[in-house]
RNA sequence: GGUUCCGUGGCCGAGUGGCUAGGCUGAGCUCUGCAAAAGCUCCUACAGCGGUUCGAAUCCGCUCGGAACCUCCA
């Protein structure tokens, strides 16, 4: 029996508001497609906690067994400022601020990215498609709405009708809207005149004399709307109704709703089966975000220079402070926060480095000591299965972590488990740690020469301890201690070490 | 104004009808040459008011407070 079989996956549809049991398309397959960055700036924490929400999917469906396809989409093209019609693409207005070519700006800030995705230990998805690259497809679909009647050429530019497509579907299924509601409170904004209604968007932008990213179309130089990219490139790598769709809350309108609009009107399938929303990250109860000018760089967060941070934490600890809530709940970064999590992560890493270091014997063991032990691992895929509750899952591991410290101690023996109880803790153990939840220890920043050296006044140390040179040992260690290295005394002797 | 969500102990945060969440902090104990680490114990809460129920943090209503979306945003 396979895993995902044993712990099927329950999660929160945003489209009906409701918790459902995960149905695959193809068994033993998930097709899963997430909103990526809009590469004209730096990522903050923000955008963080959001790829991190679906590299923790990614990476619980994978350990359960599922072949997952994860697709996660950069966009370098069409996302305009202000106004999804009227202003400013972003690239492009980037490009001229800095008298860049846009590519450079793309470039630039898509390494950046990828530097802080690693930074963070979120696993890259399986295709990273951009939208420059399938400007044809975006063409074709856009052609298709308008041999369907569902959308119109207005000036150079396409537009979609979302009046006709309500028609016949809901424009608003995903966010709880109607078209008649969203035509009262809707913003009147200027040079719309292209468009028949405030509530239809662009497929496709007529480009200006000046404009630097542009493309030849049937309807002259342009280029594509923002929602259209996601709908080409999901649909072209996951098929025209595949499992996961997701991104931030703050994409469900107008993004999400536009992209179900078009795919819908395109193919006559709803394209998405599940969709998957992670709240957002705030600051004082606000949300984070670069315009608020409340953003944290990661940057600023690893060396602590940021006004709101008494030290620097490291990528780890911000992980482990991320995964400590559920993602549909907003999260409230603070320094308090960060601290308390930086200690509980701490403990959970120090337990997974004793634990990979036990083995048990093949003693037959107690066996209401290996029940526990057993349960305790299998309460680890319940909590995970149950919506991805990694807040849940980590409240096991601390379990099984003081299960763990008990072994080392000696407060339980390793003689108590039977073998394949212990086994199965184990696995478990490290399985959520390192490959479910991705904490890993954090890279040490010492060389060989340091490691020698510490390892030096250890021995000495010892030494002085063995000569009962209490004077000098405490000498040692407080000192060591003042560098930031905290010498633990273990039993008969042993001193080991770790870095705060 | 419309739509939606939230308000949990000193702090952070799970939890959607009955059973100890968990982490951090603080206090105590055990272990230790002393520490640290670790284990154990304690401090035990659900914004307010009313209702449903044998029973509610959990469902319903109202009040107060906060947030997100309706405009680019993860």
């Amino acid at each position: 029996m396979k895993l995902f079989e044993r712990y099927p996956v329950s999660l929160t549809n945003s489209l009906t508001g409701k918790k459902e049991i995960f149905k695959a398309i193809t068994p033993g397959f998930v097709g899963m497609y997430v909103c990526g960055p809009t590469v004209y700036n730096d990522v903050h924490l923000g955008n963080v906690r959001t790829f991190l929400t679906f590299d923790i999917v990614a990476r619980y469906f994978r350990f359960l067994g599922y072949k997952v396809r994860y697709v996660r989409n950069i966009t370098d093209v069409g996302h305009l400022e202000n106004d999804a019609d009227a202003g400013e693409d972003k690239i492009a207005k980037k490009a001229r601020l800095e008298q860049l070519e846009p590519m450079e700006v793309v470039k630039y800030y898509t390494e950046g990215f990828h530097e802080v995705m690693r930074q963070f230990n979120i696993l890259p998805p399986s295709i990273e498609p951009s939208a420059t690259g399938h400007i044809l497809e975006q063409i074709n679909i856009t052609q298709n709405l308008l041999d369907k009647g569902l959308a119109y050429v207005s000036n150079g530019s396409v537009y979609f009708n979302v009046r006709k497509y309500n028609q016949t579907h809901h424009y608003g299924i995903l966010s709880g809207r109607n078209i008649e509601e969203l035509m009262e409170s809707g913003r009147d904004l200027e040079n719309q005149d292209e468009k028949r209604e405030k509530i239809d968007f662009a497929l496709w932008k007529k480009a200006s004399p000046y404009h630097i990213m542009r493309w030849p179309s049937p309807w002259g130089d342009g280029f594509p709307g923002w929602h259209i990219e996601c709908t080409v490139m999901s649909t072209k790598y996951l098929g025209e109704t595949f499992d996961i769709h997701g991104g931030g809350m703050d994409l469900k309108f107008p993004h999400h709703e536009c992209e179900i609009a078009q795919g819908t009107a395109a193919t006559g399938k709803p394209p998405v089966n599940y969709w998957l929303h992670s709240n957002m990250l705030t600051v004082n109860g606000q949300k984070m975000s670069k315009s608020l000018g409340n953003s944290f760089l990661p940057r600023e967060l690893f060396a602590g220079t940021h006004p709101l941070l008494d030290k620097g934490y490291g990528p780890m600890a911000v992980r482990f402070f991320m995964l400590q809530s559920h993602y549909s709940s907003t999260l409230d970064f603070s320094n308090e926060a960060l601290q308390a999590a930086e200690k509980g992560y701490k403990k959970l890493i120090n337990a997974l480095g004793l634990i990979k270091k036990m083995e048990a014997g093949p003693a037959p063991g107690k066996a209401e000591t290996s029940a526990e032990f057993v349960r305790l691992s299998r309460d680890c895929y319940q909590t995970m299965s149950d919506d991805f509750n990694t807040a849940k899952t980590l409240a096991v591991l601390f379990e099984m972590a003081a299960r763990i410290n008990d072994l080392k101690s000696g407060n339980t023996k390793l003689t108590e488990l039977d073998g394949t109880a212990f086994a199965e803790f184990k696995e478990t153990y490290i399985g959520f740690m390192e490959a479910v939840l991705g904490l890993q220890e954090e890279k040490e920043q010492n060389d060989g020469t340091l490691k020698g050296t510490i390892d030096l006044l250890i021995d000495l140390r010892k030494k002085a301890r063995t000569d009962k040179n209490f004077a000098l040992s405490d000498k040692i260690r407080d000192d060591l201690k003042k560098l930031g290295i905290q010498v633990k005394d273990g039993k008969d002797g042993e001193m080991t070490y770790s870095f705060e």
